[in-house]
This record gives C-alpha cells, sequence and structure tokens, in this order.
DNA sequence: GTTAAAACTTGATCCATATCAAATTTAAAC
DNA sequence: GTTTAAATTTGATATGGATCAAGTTTTAAC
C-alpha cells in the first residue's frame, strides 16, 4: 500500500544536512588538536535564491559550489541554434557546480525554478583549509566518489530510451527516488517544474508530454493533482521505465 | 583542410600514460623521505583481455578500479526484460569501475569488445597507501572531480536528443573527441564496435542507424571505410548533434 | 581457399511522435 | 476581483523511426 503523501510540502523547509550531499565537507571537524568549526571560513549556510534567480553563468570561472537547501534549479546551456536545453536538474540535497572542479569553469548556467535557498562553499578557501586539515581531503573523495555513481547512475536511466512511455516513467521514478528523503514520501513529489522543462529535458513536445501524462492518469498509473504526482503503479512504471 | 587519418591503428599500440585517467594515482610518488613506486603495491600494468573477456559483473563487490590500456570495452545491464543494454563505452586511458568506489559494489557489467589490455588498481591496497601518503589523497580528488565533470559532459552529450541524426552525430563527435590524444586524429576513427552495439547504446535499432550512416555518407558528412570513420564536415555535425 | 555464420544494407509498411491549430485551464498582473 | 498572459490539453495531419522481410557483404571457422 502506499505510504501517505502530504498534500503540499512546506515552502520553508530545508533538506536535513545529513541528506546533503555537500554534509561531509561542511561539518564541524574534531581533529587531535580541536574542532574546527568551518561555517567561519568557506561555508555561507541556506542563501535565499529567488524564483529565476541565476546562481552563474555557463563559461563563467569556477569559484564557489553550492547545494541545494530548498526548492529546484535547472541547469541550461546555450545550443548553437541559440535555444535553451535543460540538461540537468537539481534537488534538495544535491550538488551544483562541483564538476567544474576539474575544468575551472561553469559548463552551464544554473537556474532557480521557483524561491529556493542554497549552502555555498568557497573553493579557493576550502583548499586552502585542505592543506592543513587532512581529513577534508579524505570527506572530499567521499563526497565526489558519491557524485560520480549518481551522475552514471542517472545517464544509465536515460541513455537508450526514445519513447515517450519509458522516458516519462524514468524521470519520475527518478527525481522521486532523489527526493524521497526530503519528501519523505517513496511514491510522490510535488513538482514546481512546468510542463514545458520536463519536456525540454526529455527531448519531447509538451503536447507529447501532455498526452503521456493524460495516459498514465487514465491507465491508473499515476494520480496528478495540479504540481502534486502521486506514483499507484510502481511496479507497471519500472517495468515501463526498462530499468 | 582535416588532418591525415592513419589507414590502421597499430593493434599493440597502449595509450601513454600521461593520457590515462588513472595517471594521477599509478605514478611513483616523490615525497619528503623517499620516491615509492606503487607498481609494486597496488598496481598492475597491461593485464591482457580477449575478445568477450569479463572484467567484473554487475552486483558484484568493488575489488579494483580499471583503466583501459587499448581495445574498448562496453558496460552491460541487464534489464528487467532480459534484455542486454550498454550503458557506456570505454576507450583508452579511460577509467571502468571507479564510480563503484561509493556503492562498494559494480552496476554494470564491463566486456572486452575485441582484444584489449588494462591497467589495474586494488581499492583496498591503494586506501592502505592513502593513508601514509597524503599525496594520494589529493590526487585522488583530482582523478574522482575530472571524473565527474566528464560523466556530466557525456550525459549532457545524449540527455533530450532524439532523432537518429542528432544521436549519431552527437556519438560520432563524442567519440573521436574521447579517441584524440590516442589515435592522434581529431577527425577520424577506427571503432572495433559492431553497428549493433551502437544502436543499442544510442537506443535505436541497427537498421535504422545503417540508414543514417548512408544519408551521412551520401551528404559527404562522414566518410566509411570498413570500420574506419572519418569526419568530413565536422561543423555540420556539430550543428545536427545540437551542441 | 571454401563454407557457414554474422553483420550490414535496402525496401515496404505501420505506428508513435512531431507539427499545426485551437480550446481550455491555471497563474500572474493590475 | 478582473483582466491578461502563460500553461496545458485535445484534435487532425504529417513525418521519422520501428518493424518485417529479403538480399548483400563481411568476418570467422574449418
Amino acid at each position: 500500500m502506499p505510504s501517505q503523501c502530504k498534500s503540499k510540502i512546506d515552502k520553508n523547509k530545508y533538506v536535513e544536512c545529513d541528506d546533503c550531499a555537500m554534509n561531509s565537507i561542511c561539518q564541524p571537524i574534531a581533529t587531535a588538536q580541536q574542532s574546527i568549526n568551518l561555517s567561519d571560513s568557506y561555508l555561507h549556510k541556506r542563501i535565499s535564491a529567488k524564483k529565476n534567480k541565476v546562481l552563474f553563468q555557463q563559461s563563467t570561472p569556477l569559484t564557489d559550489i553550492y547545494a541545494v537547501s530548498s526548492g529546484i534549479f535547472k541547469l541550461c546551456q546555450q545550443t548553437d541554434n541559440d535555444e535553451e536545453n535543460i540538461i540537468g536538474l537539481r534537488f534538495p540535497g544535491e550538488l551544483i557546480g562541483e564538476d567544474a572542479l576539474y575544468l575551472k569553469f561553469y559548463n552551464y548556467t544554473a537556474i532557480a525554478v521557483g524561491d529556493s535557498s542554497v549552502c555555498k562553499i568557497s573553493v579557493e578557501q576550502m583548499t586552502s583549509c585542505g592543506k592543513v586539515v587532512p581529513e577534508i581531503q579524505q570527506n572530499l573523495i567521499y563526497l565526489l566518489s558519491r557524485q560520480t555513481y549518481i551522475r552514471q547512475r542517472n545517464f544509465q536511466a536515460y541513455i537508450g530510451k526514445k519513447s515517450a512511455d519509458s522516458l516519462l516513467a524514468a524521470f519520475l521514478l527518478n527525481i522521486i527516488e532523489r527526493n524521497a528523503n526530503y519528501t519523505g514520501s517513496d511514491n510522490c513529489i510535488e513538482l514546481a517544474l512546468i510542463r514545458n522543462d520536463v519536456a525540454n529535458f526529455l527531448g519531447l513536445r509538451r503536447e507529447t508530454l501532455s498526452r503521456v501524462f493524460s495516459k498514465f492518469q487514465k491507465d491508473q498509473l499515476i494520480q496528478v493533482e495540479g504540481k502534486r504526482i502521486q506514483l499507484l503503479e510502481q511496479k507497471k512504471l519500472i517495468k515501463l521505465a526498462d530499468f
């Protein structure tokens, strides 16, 4: 039996630090000498970001990496044909910009979908700290290896999928899984994204996406009420998604 | 004018250590005390892997991470419907299995496409070394951040693309870029993969892929001779790929 | 080299998604 | 609250890729 789905997520709710990917590099560290509180040096917590706020622009030099604290961010790239492609989404507890650690430049633009908030770490200052506190290095390794795994899993979810049904099924399962800790539900989500953005991300037209949503509802696979989407038949969706 | 393309790549050619993603964690490290040669402790160089050799099976515990030294490996997953999905390819200089550092389990099966070779690092032994030689940690951070970037870039290349034309264009540009250092060519590749595997990876049927290959040749975008593929109109392909 | 199997290509038809068009619902601005 | 714009849905038609079928080429086995 599916777990109860809260009718509305508290807009002011931040992700728990324990559920945040940045946790390993933002918590106080107990060393032989003392417990260092890093929040004073390189960490800024829960900075508010209004709807459509641009965290950083594609091609600008890396200065900070972020973790989503509340809300959703979309990662966009301009194509040669001057269209905007959404190439990723980030939910509470997830990192933004950490893939620029290697390149030193951001390679997409990050935009707040609705009113949101982020925690922010200065890369320069963290690197300085890392030279004197080895634990920071170890924690960064953990963070990056976890991130590598997540990226791979995300890639697998979409590569080789073409049918609109399997794409939407994969998308819904993916975002609900990624938000389960934050929302407290493993079958339901309040998705602030408009359909147009979802279609853009999946490479479908909005009309097609709308039709698949309608079909899934008719077939009793999902239930939609405004922004709220609930999965009714998780197993059938997994089969559809070809996981 | 496109650079000359060698008619055949030397089958016995290994990737240069300087061009290998594993480089940062496999080279001798100069410490205050001494230069440590890690090849004695956790590194096995250039192990031969015959065609169809399985490096590791999906769901088995992580023991080693690999770098391709020569040849190509395909990463496969079994779906619920018992089909084999190719969810990734690895070329010389690229890592395999490093995304399991977080999960501790491999989440795909790695198979040699043709006769190949790999360098292999024991995770357990490397971790032990890392505790006494801090430089190893720093190098591992570099490696993982680079890998995170590569994954993101790879993801971007395919997400949101549906047309067979754009998928193949993106694929060709992607693999030629990834192999440029190894092959010495930025517009040409000898692809050991059979078309069936390419189609599987891209989520197309082999007939469709064949037709797109034919069309690209007719339109003078590429030139194909057996396994050898040369890009003639890189700019048009970039436009097609919607990069 | 000969034979058999595997890989690749091409054609015809069918179906899923894109496209074009218009109506309806929802959200934002005033 | 009213007005306006944005988002979403639904219908009709066109198109691109899947599917089925058969032939050709390439590769592997002997």
